[in-house]
DNA sequence: CGCATTAGGTTAATATGTTAACTATATTAA
DNA sequence: TTAATATAGTTAACATATTAACCTAATGCG
């Protein structure tokens, strides 16, 4: 990736307007950004997942529950910013891979309280150790205030988003 | 959405931390930051795309090659972030759909040139202007400052990420 | 030239994303 | 109490994500 400057057929170079676009095709994409950040970021902590076999989503409800210890589908889905059909899946994996078990809700037929299992707590251990360690060297080597910039930024984009309100779905 | 204070079964509250947890849970965790407010973001734009049947995928690469002119697949890729195995799916059914066209690379038989047919830039202008004006509905409504600032802050930290070098793939 | 290596894309298999429809249970109100 | 409605999850169908293996064409080199 070094001196690839991506230069296309029609020789615009790295996506620069070209004159008589109707649409604005200059600007910058947020949601385009945000995700390309993500991946890169990911990038340095999908080797520890990869090697212990355990995929981003399921890494990230083993997180949520370890910090929650005991928690509804529905909780889930909303901390992990996964949809409900996605889960119904993910949660029947880690099931039947002993991580987790569901129980039945006492007052209510619909409901289900999922809770990591011994084996899934330690596997959270485990990886949770390597994924720290991989996170501290990445603050370490860009610096804290890059890390609280980007948080700030976040926190105060989605006060915003708040603000605005729901779309109209 | 309102009043849902999300406790969970054990009766914590919004995923504050509790003691004796052995790996790290209460740090805050960019990844999912970074992914949460992209979701939000774009749920303002997932009706525009959905009316014209068109995946967010599709926006992505419509979007490229209509301010490109004219790319092969590999540049594709790296601009949508989307992964090779994804865009062969994608492009063949862009295909099929008639908005883009693919032609033989003259050197390299290889490659591939992907360009959007007429139809495909119709179907940009038409969406586009909808995306631009919910777009301008929410930089007015956040304020310019704000979108400012955190492109400025993921600047920032792309950059710090592009000193750290590549992860060991 | 002949061969090993590299690069651009595709295929395959499995997991997840996305929307709509559906089931079972709860809740609400007439 | 009953009928309408709402809620928690699942199922279905298709699109995309992810990794590994594969295929073909191009490159580098002896």
């Amino acid at each position: 990736m070094i001196g690839d400057t991506a230069q296309n057929v029609n020789g615009n170079v790295n996506g620069n307007c070209v004159a008589g676009d109707a649409v604005s095709t200059h600007r910058r994409h947020l949601a385009l950004e945000l995700l390309a950040t993500r991946e890169r970021f990911m990038q340095h902590f999908r080797p520890v997942l990869t090697k212990h076999d355990v995929t981003e989503q399921q890494w990230r409800v083993i997180r949520a529950l370890a910090a929650n210890g005991g928690m509804e589908p529905g909780e889930i889905t909303k901390r992990c910013v996964i949809l409900k059909p996605s889960l119904t899946g993910i949660l029947s994996r880690m099931e039947e891979l002993g991580w987790i078990k569901r129980q039945a809700h006492a007052d209510d037929l619909r409901r289900s309280v999922v809770r990591l299992t011994v084996s899934g707590n330690t596997l959270h251990r485990k990886i949770g150790r390597e994924v720290e360690a991989t996170h501290t060297n990445i603050v370490n080597s860009l610096g804290e205030h890059e890390f609280a910039a980007l948080h700030a930024a976040l926190d105060r984009f989605n006060a915003g988003l708040d603000r605005l309100g729901s779309p109209p779905s």
